[in-house]
DNA sequence: AAAATATTTTAGACTACTCTAAATTAAACC
DNA sequence: GGTTTAATTTAGAGTAGTCTAAAATATTTT
């Protein structure tokens, strides 16, 4: 049975490892879970043991199978209950985050069959992520961060990778949501801000860190 | 922000001093909270310092006003998402207990807010315990479903524990709602089917199906 | 490749909660 | 009312997680 803490180290080394593709480090994972550096080198030598990870001293880390599962189970909960939260309770999809961020510790298999079926056995969360099955598979539909697309492709928005609700409302702002068309007109060489347009109609500029932050498919 | 713990000791406290009128006991909690009258002893001194309870040592235990309140918060919480539980995902009234144990520790007062607007303000929960408000006031009476009240009671419908919408418009076509007085005439031994009095002027058989999701109190 | 810098780990200490064993106080008994 | 017994509290220690400061290891720079 894992604690709270270490389930949220699990969950956050499986983020770290799933985007940049750079590896995972102590630092990295002290400023996620907020932190100090010596905290996390405990803490790893813990899940190591626990053969959640693999650890070498000074080297970064990676989770095994095991730790994978589990970390994707956490996830699992994490994006049901956004569900949960925006299509019954009607939170805004920028209000989720913290209230799942308690719910998905809770420990109950049962709980989490029926609250899938309840919602209709959603296939991804409100900000467009896809939720991992019961067994820890997850659908990894692949998509690119806008920044990286090239002048004249376009996509459908299917994900974020910023979930600062500053950052949503932003998106809310321009019109730009999960589902949203979207096509790539020019990029600056100078900034990096990225000409857009959205949804065939709206033109708009956005800057490189908005880009980033924005998954693009199909 | 009061601790998972503390909150279970607060809420385990108001449990004590309303069953039994006998007065709260170190052992007593120690019994209820799973762990040993030492550790009780510490989180006393714990709480009576933030002054959630009135504490002289070697004589028992009694909540403060503020204490109370904060009982009756967690309380209401637990039972809110008992009513979740069992009205929404289809839980057993039996089975809803330690995964509520769970949920009522999550700190978000909108998510309360949503949930009670969601299950409708449900007056009591599925054991037919009342609902605190937010503001802790609680009623004292409990309800029972219909079919276990004896002949010769009487009592005002005060929930139901089926939505469906055939089950409503039945209701409304005997002219049975929130509010209205029931009295218990007869009982059938043989398919237990209830003979009542509604209202103190029509009389009906109504099946022990729909007895059973009719919860009546006072 | 050595020196400077950044990252990571260890050592030792702190908080919240828990425990056992011993000491203290209250209650029950004769 | 004094003694026995039960309940409660204190003392001292353990675990999970955290921290700061210092030591060890990597990385970057020159």
């Amino acid at each position: 049975m894992l604690s709270y803490t270490e389930e949220n180290y699990l969950k956050t080394i499986y983020h770290l490892s799933e985007n940049g593709s750079k590896d995972v480090t102590t630092n990295g994972i002290a400023d996620a879970v907020n932190t100090k550096p010596a905290s996390v080198s405990d803490m790893l030598k813990k899940l190591a043991q626990k053969s959640l990870i693999d650890y070498i001293k000074y080297q970064g880390v990676t989770l095994t199978d095991e730790g994978r599962v589990k970390a994707l189970k956490i996830i699992r909960k994490h994006r049901l209950w956004e569900v949960f939260l925006v299509n019954k309770l009607s939170f805004n999809w920028d209000e989720v985050h913290d209230v799942a961020e308690e719910l998905e510790h809770i420990k109950s298999p049962l709980l989490i069959k029926r609250l899938d079926e309840f919602l209709g056995f959603p296939q991804f969360d409100p900000h467009g992520d896809p939720i991992p099955t019961e067994d820890g598979i997850i659908n990894h539909k692949r998509s690119v961060p806008l920044h990286q697309m090239e002048i004249g492709m376009s996509g459908v928005v299917v994900g974020l990778n910023e979930t600062a609700s500053s950052f949503l409302q932003f998106l809310d702002k321009i019109g730009v949501y999960i589902g949203v068309k979207i096509k790539v007109l020019d990029k600056s060489s100078f900034d990096h801000s990225v000409e857009i347009e959205i949804d065939q109609t709206s033109k708009m500029m956005i800057s490189n860190e908005v880009a980033k932050n924005l998954n693009i498919s199909e």
